[in-house]
DNA sequence: ACGTTGACCTATA
DNA sequence: GTATAGGCCAACG
């Protein structure tokens, strides 16, 4: 497995519950920036990861659960980001300024 | 091997 | 403020 990828795992894995983030804020975090693709492929990759990847806790820069189809089912993503106490209305997340999670921020 | 697609983002009009 | 274009790199057909 690329550094690239176990990177990503390692930076969504350090998530806290109920905040989320997005690929774009992690791709430039590992200096990729404008690779946020390769993030989202990562994420595809999460599912093969032994480890628990809460991807869920990652959406994209408008808050919209794009990738809530790869998960087992489209509405897991949700419960699960409910789960956590983030309110998620029309695939969007509420409040998600509030609850977004920088890593270069917070991580740095 | 080439072309298209994809869990995106930034920039310009 | 919305709309369109370009870029990025890897996987799939």
């Amino acid at each position: 497995m690329s550094d690239f990828y176990q990177n990503v795992f390692e930076v969504v894995r350090q998530i806290p519950a109920g905040k989320v983030t997005s690929y774009g804020a992690i791709a430039r975090y590992l200096g990729s920036a404008g690779s946020s693709r390769m993030v989202g492929w990562a994420m595809n990759l999460s599912h093969h990861q032994e480890v628990f990847v809460p991807a869920h806790r990652v959406v994209n820069r408008n808050g919209l659960l794009t990738g809530k189809i790869h998960f087992g089912s489209p509405d897991e993503m949700q419960e699960l980001l409910e789960n956590e106490g983030i309110a998620v209305e029309n695939d969007c997340v509420i409040h998600f300024k509030e609850l977004f999670w920088d890593p270069i921020k917070e991580l740095l």
